[in-house]
DNA sequence: TGACAGATACACAAATTTGAATAAAAACTT
DNA sequence: AAGTTTTTATTCAAATTTGTGTATCTGTCA
């Protein structure tokens, strides 16, 4: 989608790359928490929007790898395609909300058990995302990524703010 | 994906109906705003179940409209990814994740601005969904699924706090 | 009544995503 | 140095998602 070839095109934008390696930043980056960051889609992307002259292909020889090099056009397309997604709201796909629009099919002991359980994970989950923000995210990553991580664990506080305050109603029968 | 099927089986727990009808529903619990429930994934994803005998196909002659009933495969199949959804922590597909990663490449008149009208935008959609829940959201949806319009706002406040706060970082040089 | 907008109902090609498989090169082990 | 594991690098079929196209039915207003 739109957002995968966002990524794509900004990660070339500093110098010409392989697909393997795009798929290593966008990972150090965190990217494969909130974006479809899988090896098909990185390869299918870089070959279709090489097609499309959006990206240049340039062979390396060497064990068949093959490098990446955005275009003008590519570079155009980012600029657009990265306005689009500050100016535009576009759904966030969260699969939590699946759970939630069903929570009426669980028994209560069921539904208690598991939004403890999920407590739990979410707690440890916000945490590690603060010692990763505290530890500068280590590697090569510029500064400003750290601003995703906190975003993240932002989204995952509500989530939790939410389970925290609907295991008490549950409990009262005010739910579901 | 994993949702959609599981949001195709629920829709189908009380009784058998046809496409059109289970993305009426699908509308109606708001699902567009965090899910992919376009007509083509729903057809599919009916089509591709019936194969697999989690539901199954009841013709009704009336211009060419196909019901689907969930069988006993299909229940067990609802209750299991349900429970998945409760107790395992997915990622959260965020495009806007995607504009902060390249904030960097904005200019910094560009990228207030853009924070600016984004704070609008998400001021009103928080205020809509406050209303909407206010409206008990009419129509035929049962109560929890408020509950997915206050996760839904949460979400979004969470991402109009963020925004606020870089607002006042942009301006003072901070970021990026 | 008939014409026309809108709602109902589905189908389909193209694009994307998933998940796993493959194979060569590099690093490690004994 | 031969064997084993790990990392690098890509490919592919199958599943899913998108976006749009088509046909039928229903209400309504002149």
């Amino acid at each position: 989608m739109s957002s995968t070839r966002v990524l794509l095109l900004g990660v070339l934008l500093d110098g010409p790359l392989h697909g393997y390696e795009v798929r290593r930043r966008l990972e150090m980056w965190g990217a494969d928490a909130w974006a479809n960051v899988a090896y098909g889609s990185i390869y299918h992307g870089l070959g279709k929007m090489a097609d499309e002259g959006l990206l240049h292909r340039v062979e390396e020889g060497k064990g068949g790898r093959t490098l990446y090099e955005i275009t003008e056009a590519g570079r155009a397309e980012f600029l657009a395609r990265l306005m689009s997604h500050w100016w535009e709201i576009k759904p966030i796909v969260d699969p939590f909300q699946v759970a939630l629009t069903f929570m009426d099919r669980l028994s209560p002991a069921d539904l208690t058990a598991a939004m403890k359980a999920r407590a739990v994970q979410l707690r440890a989950a916000i945490e590690m995302l603060g010692r990763a923000i505290e530890a500068k995210r280590g590697h090569g990553a510029p500064r400003h990524i750290d601003e995703t991580l906190r975003l993240n664990a932002a989204q995952l506080q509500a989530q939790l703010t939410w389970i925290e305050d609907a295991v008490g109603r549950v409990g009262r029968g005010e739910l579901p």
